[in-house]
DNA sequence: TTGGTTGTTATTAT
DNA sequence: AATAATAACAACCA
């Protein structure tokens, strides 16, 4: 599922075969455009050059030198490239697609229509856009994370998921970062030790950090439990205790009951 | 055929 | 007021 670490690879992937090309003109699918009609898209874009793409969260936005394009992935989004010669053909999925005046074409491709794509006219519409959101949970400083947890209340794993009190988190980072911090992920924030706050904002900055340069968060050597997460009979990859399956803010949850003791 | 899956939003409850 | 729980959305897969 895109979390940050995948949207971070989407924006270097636009980059990469977007940046200082230009429009030459855009097809879409209106169920996944938001507010916005295929034709004025097509309009908005057409002749505009992009620029240095940026993430917030789960979010992307692609300026150009006049509008910019804000992409969310939803579960199943994704960009695919295609050259101007023998790239792929166009998939049923593609819900957008930036054909080049350069050459080649940049699609957005969503098997569902959760997530979507947004035109915004200049930095207020953006603002607008992503004004619900929390600081960037790879951004964040730690002395802010903490701060952060001071004023907030309720359950841990709630909060780290809940995309207006930090941005990027998902469901199953949260449960890999819960795990490698050692926190249960139902305990009150309240009842967090300073020690195990600090453990917890180093753990996500250690563990985004090693997913955003991994490329491939799946690939990632270091113990994880999203790597056995979903597997009958899975266990705990550093104590071999069989995981514990709950929900957690309506979201299938995996933990060690071992490692991740619940005290109230 | 039914249930499970997941990110976000809306709604209702505490 | 803020947090929690739940359903809804979409579409595939087992």
């Amino acid at each position: 599922m895109p979390e940050l670490p995948d949207v971070e690879g989407f924006r270097r992937f636009f980059r990469a075969h977007a940046l200082g090309k230009t429009v030459r003109s855009v097809s879409a699918d209106p169920a996944i455009l938001r507010g916005v009609t295929p034709a004025a898209l097509g309009r908005a874009l057409h002749g505009r050059r992009f620029e240095e793409p940026s993430r917030v969260g789960k979010w992307l936005t692609c300026w150009t030198d006049g509008p910019a394009l804000l992409f969310h992935f939803g579960m199943t989004g994704s960009f695919v490239w295609s050259a101007a010669d023998g790239g792929p053909e166009r998939h049923r999925w593609d819900r957008l697609t930036l054909v080049l005046a350069e050459g080649g074409e940049l699609r957005y491709r969503n098997m569902r229509k959760l997530g979507g794509v947004w035109l915004a006219h200049d930095q207020h519409e953006v603002d607008d856009i992503l004004a619900t959101l929390g600081p960037d949970a790879f951004a964040v400083t730690g002395s802010q994370f903490i701060k952060l947890l001071d004023h907030r209340r309720g359950g841990v794993k709630a909060a780290l998921m809940d995309q207006s009190f930090i941005a990027g988190i998902g469901n199953i980072l949260a449960d890999d970062i819960l795990w490698q911090a050692r926190i249960h992920p139902k305990r009150r924030i309240q009842t967090l030790t300073s020690e195990e706050r600090q453990r917890l904002s180093a753990t996500i900055r250690s563990i985004l950090r090693q997913a955003v340069e991994s490329d491939d968060f799946m690939l990632l050597k270091r113990p994880r439990l999203g790597q056995v997460r979903g597997e009958p009979g899975a266990a705990c990859p550093r104590c071999g205790t069989p995981l514990a399956r709950t929900v957690t803010a309506g979201r299938t949850t995996y933990f060690c009951p071992r490692c991740q003791p619940d005290i109230p």
